[in-house]
RNA sequence: GCCAAUGUAGCUCAGCUGGUAGAGCAGCUGAUUUGUAAUCAGCCGGCCGGGGGUUCAAGUCCCUCCAUUGGCUCCA
């Protein structure tokens, strides 16, 4: 008998050898029916591998993530049997489930997979699913399992078991579909009901862009058709939140092929959203402290070369511009710091004045790969909302805690509570690829990791993810489709300080080498504002969303009333207009409900008698009759 | 940059196997002076993304460039 823990904490006993399933069904047959995978002492494996000696279990179902994934697995093991069959000789790449769903990368040879193939495949997957076939687990031996593939002519296949140890290879089979995997999968395929392959892509074999693109395939399936109905109506609501959508309606933003791509122009609306942005960030900075600096767009190509950049991303950045005076090369300028290093070398500094914190919306220019652009979120001019901290090495942990206070503060006022963060460190295994010695570095990702645990700011960690000249930290926050999109940065340099020599006059009458502190709350006002405008679905706070009334006259006659309105509401610090169309209330309502304007005053005969507004908010309706002065006050104190 | 798809009026889209472009909304004009999500009528509007080719004839077929979309790679 062996001893089995679940996770309430009881223990019973069972027979040696039972698996999950069996434990499952003693429990109860919907239970049973319901498990797609187990935890054993932590492991997610398949529910029928029998239990040999006492274990914490966990049985898991379509609730739990573990339950998903396994599903997702499987459901990629169905499509690649499904696709064998319709396209005989294929050849598979990877298949692994992904937080929503599941791909694989299949080679089809000299076929053209189209979508108008996708159809034809979900449905023999359906076919399948319903044959209620069992994956099937079979520990093999490299020598075989090599030999398999060989045989069969996957070169992929071969490829992965190349990197595996003999002994720790398995094989799981559906129908006549075997494939390489580790598990752990469903015990069979009845509980896949409702199956959609959302799109199709290129995928580069293993990542490598100089290996062969094979065809990635995306799908999704779920144990429910009406769960099934629901995500792709879920897919539909988030499209409405796309801010490329949602700029070109409310006017923010715009794009012109003659301008040039990744080159965002912003509308008058757009232009005063970011203006009230960086007004309230310049506040904020002021009063942690920074002082604001402007600098131009571009810089002598020996900038770069000092600062290191020329050097690491010169070849494909925008190419030097070139002046009629020969030898005289100017690049746009990429990022701010070498100028802002200029600023701080430009006389010298006692310890007394550090840290010197140094802030700048600096337009920067980056030539993204044309297939990288991205509405706002992927540019190639964009504003960073930077700063640079000179600051001695005993104060570094406390200026990058008051970054973080600040990002944390800013953000918060914005709305973002979700956001998760990054901390990006050198990868031990490639230190080469790195400027700046061991010592530094090691004291440099110290005080991040230190500094973010003081703040209780949870974390996760990438090695190898570190920008070449120091660690950083991001603040990742996940746009209306789920994609995920970096924010705030703070990174720590002790690269810059030394490339332009840079030097404080300590304590001790001898000259010092300051830290650097590269910061950007919001990273760039083009993917802050991107990201913002899919969090508020367009409906920005009231203290900064453009216009945050509009007037509408009942009809023409009521024209001189509601400009005394707008002058008065004026006077007191909104922003509003008049919608003088000679149109019906409810068309104007209509319009005025679409352009996510939060209030609507309506103003007619009973308003001008009584001296008042009929308010109606956005999206919710009428809200009653207000003084004027009462209706601003109503707003001023909601800022 | 790579794989794939797409590009027709300001916007959303129609246009079958090649035969010289169509709707709704927006806009303009007129009528209506309107009470909480679309008043009615008329009119205007297109080098069918750019260039090249095949053809008697190209929005439709081919090539190429540009842009967009979904991924991959990249992201100082």
């Amino acid at each position: 008998m062996i001893n089995i823990k679940f996770p309430d904490g009881t223990v019973k006993q069972f027979e040696k050898g039972i698996t999950p399933m069996q434990i499952a069904q003693g429990i109860s047959e919907g239970l049973a029916r319901n498990v797609l995978s187990a935890g054993v002492n932590g492991k997610v494996q398949d529910a029928l591998i029998p239990i040999e000696e006492d274990a914490d279990l966990v049985l898991y179902t379509w609730k739990d993530k573990e339950g998903k994934a396994t599903y997702w697995h499987s459901s990629a093991h169905l499509m690649a049997e499904a696709l064998e069959e319709l396209y005989p000789g294929i050849k598979f790449g990877i298949g692994p489930d992904i937080e929503n769903g599941f791909y694989y990368d299949v080679d089809f040879g000299d076929y053209e997979f189209t979508k108008e193939d996708l159809k034809k495949v979900e449905k023999k997957m359906i076919e399948l699913a319903k044959k209620r076939q069992p994956y099937i687990r079979k520990e093999v031996s490299k020598q075989d399992a090599l030999d398999y593939f060989k045989k069969k002519g996957d070169e992929y296949k071969i490829e992965l078991i190349q990197d595996l140890n003999d002994g720790e290879i398995t094989f799981y089979q559906t129908g006549d579909f075997v494939d390489l995997c580790r598990g752990p999968h469903l015990p069979d395929t009845k509980p896949i009901k409702a199956v959609k392959l959302l799109n199709i892509a290129g995928a580069y074999w293993r990542g490598d862009e100089n290996r062969k693109m094979m065809t990635r395939i995306y799908g999704i399936t779920f144990p429910k058709k009406g769960d099934l109905k629901e995500y792709l109506d879920m897919l539909e609501e988030a499209k409405k939140r796309d801010h490329r959508k949602l700029g070109a309606e409310l006017e923010l933003f715009m794009f012109s092929d003659k301008v040039g791509a990744g080159l965002p122009i912003w509308l008058p609306n757009g232009t005063l959203l970011r203006k009230r942005l960086e007004e309230f960030l310049v506040k904020e900075q002021e009063e942690a402290g920074y002082v604001q600096v402007i600098t131009p767009h571009l810089g002598k190509k020996d900038l770069y070369v000092t600062s290191g950049h020329y050097e690491k991303y010169g070849h494909d950045s925008f190419q030097p511009i070139h002046t009629p005076r020969e030898g005289e090369e100017f690049l746009l300028k990429p990022m701010n710091c070498p100028h802002h290093c200029e600023i701080f070398k430009h006389k010298p500094h006692s310890y007394k004045e550090l840290p010197i914190r140094i802030a700048e919306f600096g337009t920067v220019y980056r030539y993204e790969q044309s297939g990288e652009l991205h509405g706002l979120t992927r540019v190639r001019g964009f504003t960073q909302d930077d700063a640079h901290i000179f600051c001695t090495s005993d104060q570094l942990k406390d200026e990058f805690l008051a970054v973080l206070e600040l990002t944390k503060k800013v953000l918060s006022k914005l709305g973002f509570d979700k956001y998760t963060a990054q901390i990006s460190l050198r990868d031990p295994e490639n230190k080469e690829k790195y400027i700046g010695s061991d010592e530094n570095w090691e004291k440099a990702e110290q005080a991040i990791i230190d500094a973010t645990k003081e703040v209780g700011l949870e974390t996760t960690t990438e090695l190898g993810e570190a920008a070449f000249y120091g660690p950083k930290l991001d603040f990742m926050v996940r746009d209306a489709l789920g994609r995920s999109w970096q924010l705030g940065t703070i990174q720590v340099d002790y690269n810059l300080p030394e490339r332009f020599d840079l030097e404080y006059i300590g304590a001790d009458n001898q000259k010092h080498r300051p830290v650097m502190i590269h910061r950007a709350p919001f990273g760039s006002m083009e993917r802050f504002v991107g990201v913002l405008i899919e969090h508020s679905e367009g409906k920005f706070p009231l203290w900064l969303t453009p216009e945050q009334f509009r007037i509408l006259p009942v009809s023409d006659l009521y024209l001189d009333y509601a400009n005394k309105v707008l002058n008065e509401l004026k006077s007191k610090g909104l922003r509003g207009s008049i919608d003088d169309r000679t149109e019906s209330v409810g068309r104007k309502i209509r319009d005025t409900e679409l352009k996510k304007i939060p209030y609507m005053l309506i103003v007619g005969e009973k308003e001008v008698e009584d001296d008042m507004v009929s308010v109606r908010k956005q999206g919710e309706g009428d809200i009653g009759k207000m003084k004027i002065t009462e209706f601003a006050d109503f707003i001023n104190n909601q800022l």
